[in-house]
DNA sequence: ACATGTGAAATCGTTCACAGCC
DNA sequence: GGCTGTGAACGATTTCACATGT
């Protein structure tokens, strides 16, 4: 019943507010929550219906409070169990981010084709060989997958994790899964996001105009 | 006049297209293109409506010419020259996937604080203290800056390389960017994806019905 | 028959504006 | 007086539906 762009939001608003919380600050207004999260205050406080926790005019959100509203809306996301398949440059550099940012995310197998690679600790989490994944699985839970494979392999690659069980995809290969329409995939497609920013670095936006007649 | 949404999907629709093209298929429908790139065949034309590039009832779009009227309204983006801030991890991947995306993203200088890492080529990427980044961008014109500090150092940064003429930004930091409106800036939070992938996993979307009643 | 191009409708998301409260 | 909560207006985006072309 909540939108995707809201969930979003709730999770800055979070970041931000666990930040205010470290530095003892009790009370924050709407307005405040805009400034620091680029967004405007009516859509901190229309976000804020979802969570059923309101504030008061006086002083606006009790910090700790909200913080507990917004958590429990999002429910337990210490400890997110995630698997990442495809040790390659960008896979050991995602492996060892999230091994600094313990305890939110536990990254607790990797997998690869390459046999060099297998039954070795990369970033302090291990490595199996890609074909027992399923196996892996059926004795750890693990609630999401990053895919950081090659294009080409992609798609095979998330049938195999999703055939094992998972229901949720963080994909940085840049296509798009054909999946099963419950499962989840969170596109992270960097080359993407540089061509876009590239678009909108030139003046190509701004009135494009000069229509070439055919 | 075009949408940010329409854009990005324009890009996607140009890298099958160009899968297509190597595949030698010289035609192709709009529904092929939609279940392709996960959209609609409405979206699709509608999307094809800003290129100017009108394509047939008989045998639908011809692929070289779609390609081309793409690259024509997307600019040109070969050889779009980057700096990185930040040679960290993550730094270090992107600075190696792009080295394999040659001639599409040509790096040309990376940037960071430790003088262990200046003067020395990472990736095949020279790096320079921060501090010069103004001097660097006087002389060599780049389009984006990566950002790919800590959190607490990504506003600085990017306030430096804004002021070196840097006018367009992807930031990779999990924090928002406050700068002058007309810079653009990408976001590319890795956390918050994966926040996102594990919110959607469980069933916490579907019916959030129990609301304990206050 | 089947695909395109495009007004018109529907849907989704954001912002406005104001009553109510402290 | 300045803030919250929210119905209502607004704007943006997607989808529908169908006239048109081959």
């Amino acid at each position: 019943v909540v939108s995707d762009k809201t969930v979003e939001r709730l999770f800055i608003y979070r970041s931000l507010l666990e930040k205010m919380q470290t530095q003892s600050q009790s009370n924050i207004y709407s307005h405040q929550i805009a400034d620091l999260s680029g967004s405007t205050a009516s859509q901190v406080r229309r976000d804020f219906m979802a969570l059923g926790y309101t504030g008061n005019p006086r002083h606006g959100y009790h910090v700790d409070e909200l913080l507990n509203s917004i958590s429990r809306f999002m429910g337990q996301s210490n400890g997110i169990k995630i698997v990442l398949i495809g040790v390659g440059n960008l896979g050991r550099a995602i492996l060892s981010y999230f091994s600094t940012l313990a305890p939110h995310f536990n990254t607790i197998a990797s997998f690869d084709a390459d046999p060099s690679k297998i039954h070795r600790l990369i970033a302090g989490v291990p490595c199996y060989p890609l074909t027992e994944i399923k196996e892996f699985l059926a004795g750890n839970k693990a609630d999401i997958a990053a895919i950081t494979v090659p294009a080409s392999e992609a798609q095979v690659v998330a049938e195999t994790a999703c055939d094992a069980g998972i229901r949720s995809f963080v994909n940085f290969a840049p296509v798009r899964l054909r999946l099963p329409m419950q499962v989840h995939v969170e596109y992270m497609d960097i080359r993407l996001s540089f061509q876009k920013a590239a678009f909108f670095s030139g003046s190509n936006h701004l009135d494009k105009k000069q229509e070439t007649p055919l």
